[in-house]
DNA sequence: GGCGGTAGTTCGTCTCGCGAATTGTAAGGC
DNA sequence: GCCTTACAATTCGCGAGACGAACTACCGCC
């Protein structure tokens, strides 16, 4: 059971991983574009969706932004704040990473009866549900979640 | 389906980083501990499982031999290579870890019935198998697999 | 006994993640 | 109105992690 779990940990990470390369992210650029497809944030609702402190992620919408994906734009309602959202560029490559990564992980489970997928869907889901995972891919709205990230 | 296999693996991935950090360990040390307690490598085979360039497993195994963990012995067969294998202080904290992590996975599970946790388990078994991820938790001999990796 | 392949390391470069200190701005309190 | 407090974000210094390319030392083999 644990070590099902963690191998297929390994597996997605993999592809996710290898899907980002062949875009030519890091699997955490890869990460901050999917959650901006949604919709553009602040850098602090950023790290609290993305789990990191915000001092990490300045920097990584530093690096996003010079290969220009990324960019700040002033928040007309507060001048100290910053609302990030994707360029054109970000948001075609966002789009093409996304269906190809969904292509591949949706993949990994060629194996199974379609009966199976959808079982296995519902019991993850019900994990994923029952431990308050963070919205990192897919869905807008929702929380920070998983309190002692760091 | 796609949703569900992504965040679950972030959840581990959150779970499995935290109980390392717990440890002293950062989630790739607590990878090599796992790995080593079954046998000992070399650095190449080590470099197979994990699914890393060997410069880069020089410096994981140098950091985790200055916090004392591991150590480097010369292979008898061959004086080029090296063996790495647990210190007895390595010993002692890969079990720990082990059983803590292990116990806080199956942790996430608990919303489950057993039925369902069997049926969970022998799905994603599945879904491993047939992608022959490598092994690098529980489970020694077997073999590298995801021939894409970096 | 010399030569090609193999095991590991070194080096330079980049990404990532953190905490602490800093800067600039918003909001309350009085 | 001004001043303090609180907040948004950045900067800095650090260490881990990952890579490829170049290098060293050694095994085997002809």
């Amino acid at each position: 059971m644990v070590a099902a779990l963690v191998r297929s940990t390994f597996l997605v990470n993999a592809v996710y991983a290898e899907s980002a390369r062949e875009y030519g992210l890091t699997s955490q650029q890869g990460q901050l574009l999917c959650v901006l497809m949604a919709q553009s944030y602040g850098m602090g609702e950023l790290g609290a969706v993305l789990g990191l402190a915000k001092s990490s992620l300045t920097g990584l919408v530093d690096r996003t932004e010079r290969n220009g994906l990324v960019q700040r734009k002033p928040d007309p309602q507060d001048s100290r704040a910053v609302r990030i959202a994707l360029t054109r560029k970000g948001s075609k490559v966002a789009e093409e990473f996304y269906v190809e990564t969904c292509r591949r992980i949706e993949n990994l489970t060629t194996g199974l009866s379609d009966a199976d997928r959808e079982t296995l869907a519902g019991l993850l889901g019900g994990v994923v549900e029952a431990n308050k995972v963070p919205v990192v891919f897919l869905e807008p709205g929702g929380g920070a979640g998983l309190e002692h990230e760091r």
